[in-house]
DNA sequence: TTTATAAATTCGCTTATATGCATATAGGTA
DNA sequence: TACCTATATGCATATAAGCGAATTTATAAA
């Protein structure tokens, strides 16, 4: 985690938290990401750039994948906080994660 | 509190995470933060609305003076932590708190 | 009723955000 | 090599934020 402002401003857009609830859960490639929000892969990569910047997640390339996953640091408590006690009863990311899952499993190999 | 995402946008600067940390110990009045941040009068009444517009603070005017306090519900644990984790372990925030005790020492008896 | 003080609001300006569209890059695959 | 596919980036734009200076409103006190 860098500066914990940075982490905040990117906690203050929809789109991001819709991203970190999905990534709580598990790594996904930018692909996951656009198919599971419904969202246009360049708003999908700037909002993912947008929080590794700031520390919350960080990046691994695999081939032409660029996969994404939680930057866990000790200073996240608030964070999982914001996600168990508040996100995960919120209708609109308890979707999300339904419409993960069904991707997940409609995807064949990696993404397509 | 109303909009979560209104919550997370007010805790996304760092002069409202400062008064958010004061009005943490205890409820003040806007002078008593212009005059432990050393902010304009101007700029404590802004960020002040803009956090009792997202339901994190509340109000209440008695003469002429504005007191401001926390608007506390049980959704409130995650900034319970973001405070007492983070904040309170930054060299900013512990400043701030000595500098209220100061000042709230060195005032009479209200605002002057 | 005039004056002083606390707080809120308006104006103008500057900077940051969010986003779409188009394009570039980079790694597979035929 | 030529061509996909995944991701990133440049450009343009619309909107929101933050802030100082000045003004207004509200209340209290002289």
């Amino acid at each position: 985690m860098e500066k914990l402002l940075d982490v905040i401003k990117s906690l203050s857009d929809e789109t991001r938290l819709r991203i970190l609830n999905l990534l709580y859960e598990k790594e996904l490639c930018v692909c996951d990401i656009m198919e599971t929000l419904q969202i246009s892969q360049t708003k999908a990569s700037r909002h993912l750039i947008y929080m590794k910047n700031a520390g919350l997640v960080k990046d691994r390339k695999y081939a032409q994948w660029a996969y994404y996953s939680l930057d866990k640091d000790e200073k996240m408590k608030f964070i999982d906080s914001l996600i168990l006690d508040n996100l995960r009863s919120m209708e609109l990311y308890q979707k999300d994660m339904e419409n993960l899952k069904i991707w997940l499993s409609k995807k064949t190999i990696q993404c397509n």
